[in-house]
DNA sequence: ACATGACTTGAAGAAGTCTTCAATTACGGT
DNA sequence: ACCGTAATTGAAGACTTCTTCAAGTCATGT
């Protein structure tokens, strides 16, 4: 039950997923394919910077890119990935809501004493 | 709808599940608490190291540590977590049924020239 | 008070990742 | 054939993370 290269393929997805630039591509790329220009527009980071993560996502097999002309369009390699970063949301926000409840009580029994 | 500090805690929370060890304890305490002792049974690791790894859980606040007479016992912060180990595996597994997919699909292909 | 088992910590070198720069490839227009 | 725009690549230096070692804390048994 313990299956280490299965936890070492694991970790390198989410180690993927560690990075800014590249959770911001994905995300858009949710929304349907996109070319590199769109994304380089939405992003704030130079274009070479855009090109290495992009690379990183590729290597990985989280996306896929096709040259269409002049232009390259990158697509999410399954939609599952949407799933993913669902959960990532959803785990910040409980440990926001815990910390805050903390907060609450702490003040709480502040005004107690 | 960019939000780079959000993102960049994303990404902090998918870079500390970057490590096989750290999945490794995240997965053995979705069946609730346990103390060290018990964790380092069930990892091949040694017991400095996983202490080094539970200090990067615990600075994450992904999970909380708690002693309990010469014992410490460490819990999920949250349930979550498990929706997100889940949502990992889940990736794994439909990029590797891809793949397989495509394989077939050469190998086929192949018969047919 | 001392020894022991259960963990944590700090530090150091090795290994990996990030950002940026300059060079390069690929296509379209003229 | 040449230029411009789109994108990728390779390499270098700064920075971070990983593993391991030795030393440290903390509670319990003797």
């Amino acid at each position: 039950m313990s299956n280490v290269p299965l936890n070492q393929a694991k970790a390198e997805l989410f180690r993927t997923l560690g990075h800014p630039v590249r959770i911001r591509v994905l995300e858009l790329l949710q929304d349907g394919p996109r070319p590199v220009r769109e994304l380089l527009a939405d992003i704030e980071v130079e274009s070479s910077n855009l090109s290495q993560q992009l690379a990183v996502l590729r290597r990985a097999g989280l996306v896929i890119s096709s040259r269409e002309g002049s232009v390259v369009r990158y697509t999410l390699a399954t939609p599952d990935v949407a799933q993913l970063l669902l959960s990532g949301r959803r785990i910040l926000a409980s440990m926001w809501t815990e910390r805050e409840d903390l907060l609450a009580e702490l003040r709480d029994s502040g005004e107690q004493v």
